[in-house]
DNA sequence: GGTGCCATGTAACGCGTTACATGATTAT
DNA sequence: ATAATCATGTAACGCGTTACATGGCACC
């Protein structure tokens, strides 16, 4: 998805080669840790890249004598990069795991739907205060991009355990309801249904 | 990658066929708009689940004559599902395409960055707005699901708002800083670097 | 001389998407 | 009749992951 634009991009400051690329991108994405894109990722896409023409095999500059393999952008990368920044980031669906375990829960005797919202729970404080203590640890005049993925990370945890905290507060009505079953006209020869 | 284990739930219930699964797991996940399975997914995952024993195929009741294949739980698919309830959601890494954009674009004098912003934050500003209508035509006494998936999302995108607000009020900081380049030790034969 | 980082790949597999294909039944 | 819905698939492709494979250079 955006691995392929951010690539694109990181070529476009100057002509780059993969190991490189890697290190780049896992800066900007805010470390290993949080994206790590593998070399099989970075030098099979370079290859596409390389095929759909969206990127030329560039001379190495004088000083490196071979083995590093340079791209640089051809006018039709520069072109798909232009149309990258002007289209807005499409807001990607919710589509949230959390969610699906929850709505099963309630319909399977034999799961504890308390015991799962509180493992929830501890599971995103846990998360929470990793991450802030981390924030802590980064110098504000030097990682600005690592800390402001960070405060969004944070806001969003925030989110879910407020949210986790309204679910929580209408549990009876959820157990009270049926799972919500779609119905779909029956075909074929009913008997009894 | 949830799919699989909502399949799994969903014929722990009952026995079901492809079709009602999807229109079972769409009415779980948030509607059509939403995460929308296509028939392509659900009958190649049902095959692969199959042959992972994790289903079984299952005789169909009295009442249908054909076409509907029925699937039951195997107890492989049955344990499975079990580990999926008493394992934690690992809570996705941020992986955040308007992030990278920002970051690269303040790089790339050609972009302009503001206005970059101010479109994203109109973007978040209509998904809310349309989430949000959206939401009120929902009777809670029969919906409460697709309410409380909306509600996420509604918490979600002024997450979003407020972070914008914030990069936008470090917007100078940002721009002054340098792009973080990772320094990896030179190889070869340097020269002039 | 060994550990670790620099540097580039290939192969197999899993999941998801798009496009294509077929046919039965139900409601109008 | 015909449109919509029910019902099930196959084929090709794209992206990502895991595992495997190789070799050079630098530092201690």
């Amino acid at each position: 998805m955006s691995v392929r634009h951010t690539l694109l991009g990181l070529i476009a400051q100057q002509p780059r080669y993969g190991y490189e690329l890697r290190a780049a991108f896992t800066a900007l994405a805010g470390g290993r840790e949080n994206w790590d894109v593998t070399p099989a990722q970075i030098y099979t896409t370079l290859n596409r890249m390389l095929t759909a023409g969206l990127i030329r095999e560039d001379s190495s500059p004088v000083d490196t004598p071979s083995e590093k393999r340079f791209y640089a952008l051809t006018p039709a990368g520069r072109e798909m990069l232009e149309d990258w920044f002007n289209a807005q980031v499409n807001s990607a669906p919710q589509q949230d795991e959390f969610h699906l375990k929850l709505m099963l829960a309630r319909s399977l005797e034999w799961v504890n739907l308390p015991r799962m919202i509180q493992a929830q729970r501890s599971s995103l404080y846990q998360e929470l205060h990793r991450i802030t203590t981390q924030r802590q640890l980064l110098d504000p005049a030097r990682e600005l991009a690592h800390i402001l993925l960070m405060d969004k990370a944070i806001m969003h945890l925030e989110a879910d355990l407020r949210w986790l905290d309204m679910v929580e507060a209408r549990m009876e009505d959820v157990q009270k309801q049926p799972a919500p079953e779609p119905e779909l006209r029956r075909r074929g020869r009913p008997s009894k249904n």
